[in-house]
DNA sequence: CACTACGATTTTAGATCCAATATGCCGTAG
DNA sequence: CTACGGCATATTGGATCTAAAATCGTAGTG
């Protein structure tokens, strides 16, 4: 959930949350004030709001009286938002499995799912990335629970801070693939516990290649 | 005089939460800054950042120029929300049934139901109530994953927001104490799957006793 | 040469001030 | 009698300014 675009804090808070994001504040920075409002022509006090409502959020850490930093996401870090985020998309599957007004969503996903299909024989691991997060996202909003959705979106993001994503594990965009049909098919055919049951498992398996993944890189290095 | 050694900021928050929580601020109430200020003896930046605070939080709900006002949660929001702390409170405790170290936990958790025996047992429904918050409580702390805690006693809260409680159903209270001490034996055996399967099962009965209770109590007035 | 104490600088936290916007009331016209 | 429009008021959103806390560098001492 953003905050109001009208607002100048608003705007503070999304050019501050992409910047984030994109990695152009990297993880550990000491995020200051007086540059960021001179940055975007505004003065402290819409920036403030801004860092406090990010830190909320979890795209921030404050130490009282030092400031904000850009939160170093771990891999104990990243354990806690899989785990979390298992449950969340099980739970959104499940219902947009009982939907009966899901025949727009699936074709939606089928459509993700063909492109996703073409991105990884481009080995387009960029392009395959954000159709993931499209994928998980439609289906998020499709459930019609907003809280659940403005959750799962925000542990996505958080799990964006650790750069490391499972895209990168050689082979796992393409068993990823398969278990998106799976739970396209589904989804489609109006069975929520198993719907719920294969998108565990999805997350559960995406989370696991990419700690093996970060625990080989760790003893190369 | 002794200054808050914490930030005023978190003064504020923290009384305002309170107020908010305890129904002193009514929901759809229009909350105000200057009278805050005057209040709490504070000047007025220190209540807007604890207002865009708990706004993040779902305990005020912002609009552009107008204000901030206590949300007013609906059915609606009730079955949203007990939809996430169904999986919420469901991973938990799988969680802290695989724990080692769960003997310590399991003792305090049979406490808790004893004391909750007790006050089924006086009528005592507001320190029922006070109880069976603290049950899950510890389970989720037990649970070692800060942002489940987090997000589950975000949820908490705002159902506490809408002023129904499962616990005024009559003869709910019996009900969730006898599943209660089903979940703490699955605990105590290490049985994941199975705590997991009655924690939410718990909480689905729950949510399903209240919304029956004031729907017929919808139809009643 | 290392360690500590002190002071300058930076940066946050909070207070106060100002402007822009929404609301509500009242008078007037239809 | 109702609907519309403008004015007064209250309240937010934002800017500026002050004070306090932390950091960093430097100099002096053991």
């Amino acid at each position: 959930m953003s905050l109001p675009r009208s607002t100048l804090s608003g705007l503070a808070y999304s050019q501050l949350r992409q910047a984030i994001l994109s990695g152009r504040l990297a993880p550990g920075a000491h995020v200051t004030v007086r540059p960021l409002s001179e940055e975007f022509g505004l003065s402290a006090t819409p920036v403030k709001a801004a860092l406090t409502a990010l830190e909320r959020e979890g795209f921030l850490v404050q130490h009282p009286h030092r400031g904000f930093f850009v939160p170093e996401v771990d891999r104990e870090d990243m354990r806690e938002l899989y785990e979390l985020r298992e449950v969340l998309d099980g739970i959104a599957a499940r219902r947009v499995a009982a939907l009966p007004t899901r025949e727009a969503l699936v074709g939606r996903l089928t459509s993700l799912v063909t492109d996703q299909q073409a991105a990884v024989a481009a080995n387009d691991l960029s392009g395959y990335g954000d159709l993931d997060v499209r994928f998980h996202q439609e289906i998020l909003v499709a459930s019609g629970n907003g809280r659940l959705q403005q959750v799962a979106e925000n542990m996505i993001g958080q799990l964006r801070l650790g750069r490391a994503t499972s895209a990168r594990v050689p082979g796992r965009p393409a068993a990823a693939l398969a278990e998106h049909e799976e739970i396209v098919a589904a989804i489609a055919a109006g069975q929520p516990q198993q719907a719920e049951r294969l998108a565990r498992r999805h997350v559960r398996k995406s989370a696991n290649a990419l700690d093996r993944y970060l625990s080989r890189q760790g003893r190369a290095s």
